[in-house]
DNA sequence: TATAAATTTTGTACAGTGTACATTGTGCAG
DNA sequence: CTGCACAATGTACACTGTACAAAATTTATA
């Protein structure tokens, strides 16, 4: 190796992104912010990571893997190793929600989300189904917790206005919906609770596995 | 009134995205792509529209009225229903990837995304669920139509890439991965496929009525 | 009918975004 | 010690959404 030494490495600088994030979780992180946040000029990213994408899919893959792929195929029964892991990363997402958009701009190429398809095939193959149909359970999975997470960041409110606050609205805007809504307006209101969600994926699994039907 | 006559409104603004999207499906439309589209300068927009974020909810309401909620009433049998709208709205964002952002860009208040709750909670109800479980599947599957749709649309190929040849990648990709997914490559490689979408929203439906398991 | 008031549209501008290109500087191989 | 390969920078461009003041237009009133 000739040239001067590299002062980052994609690890640091996906870390950098993580970082940003802690300090304004809803915030969408930027190339210049990522930069200026590792004390360099925005174009020095790119000896790293080709484009923007690429930067987008690494975040993708840490937070993947932070959530923990490894329940997937551990001892525990297999409906809780599913359910695990997508609440899970389900927080980790809900706790991101800047992250969200990262998952949703590009393809989940990579080992981890290699990874979790395949512990979630593994499970689901557990629970009885063929392989072919375990495919499709897992994709399903996915759908579904991006697509929550998704629908709870595009619902977020503004700066500085409690959750609790934010359901009241919400309940009170139900209320003055269409009659059938209006009539659950408490239950609507909290779509975005952890209960839930759990609730979902539980009909899903339930709807995937034959077994159980 | 005085002043000078109005040459827009929304309806029209929103036709305009429209036809942006017709002309490119995978570009996201940008308030100057609209403007210059409708012969007028950026600002003017802000005439009929406060923000961005509202031309966006525009949008997503007549997407979601183009997949005709009416069906959701109808006279079908309550799953044909739900799934007839699925499967009408996904193809509507599926011509047209560039508009899901905008599904998941802000909250979904409005009168359509009020009318297809309404008629998805009244089809699960006729289903024998009860109200409050009935909201809960009819969120899980608006969460349903829009992850897939948001999942298909991040794995677009670039410009100019035959979807054949899209899936041929992918299969590739899968096959050289982890076994179990290796194995079922021919069939995860088509997960956005109608087959597999149909597969999706009926399992999650199985799961949400219990008079089916 | 002339004038004033209201309101749409525009001109201009700013703070951002991602990214391309040429330049500068650093550090190891010869 | 010199030269080369590569990292980091300076500068720049085409974009984005949006704010603000000026201009243009229409209608209601004096």
């Amino acid at each position: 190796m000739k040239g001067p030494k590299r002062s980052l490495d994609v690890p640091k600088i996906v870390n950098a992104v993580l970082e940003l994030l802690a300090e304004d979780p809803a915030a969408v992180p930027t190339l210049r912010g990522v930069a200026a946040h590792l004390g360099v000029r925005p174009n020095t990213l790119y000896t790293y990571v080709p484009d923007r994408a690429a930067l987008e899919g690494a975040v993708v893959e840490h937070l993947l893997d932070l959530a923990g792929p490894g329940v997937l195929t551990g001892g525990a029964p297999w409906r809780e190793r599913i359910t695990g892991y997508a609440l899970r990363l389900r927080a980790e997402l809900l706790a991101r929600p800047g992250a969200v958009p990262f998952f949703l701009s590009g393809p989940m190429t990579g080992p981890s989300a290699a990874l979790v398809g395949e512990g979630l095939l593994a499970a689901f193959t557990e629970a009885g189904l063929p392989a072919a149909d375990g495919a499709r359970a897992a994709y399903a999975v996915m759908v579904h917790v991006l697509g929550s997470a998704a629908m709870a960041a595009a619902d977020l409110p503004g700066p500085e206005v409690s959750p609790a606050e934010a359901v009241r609205t919400r309940r009170a805007a139900l209320a003055a919906g269409p009659p059938r809504i209006a009539a659950v307006a408490d239950v609507a209101a909290a779509w975005n609770s952890v209960e839930q969600f759990e609730w979902g994926i539980n009909r899903l699994i339930d709807g995937c596995v034959p077994s159980l039907r």
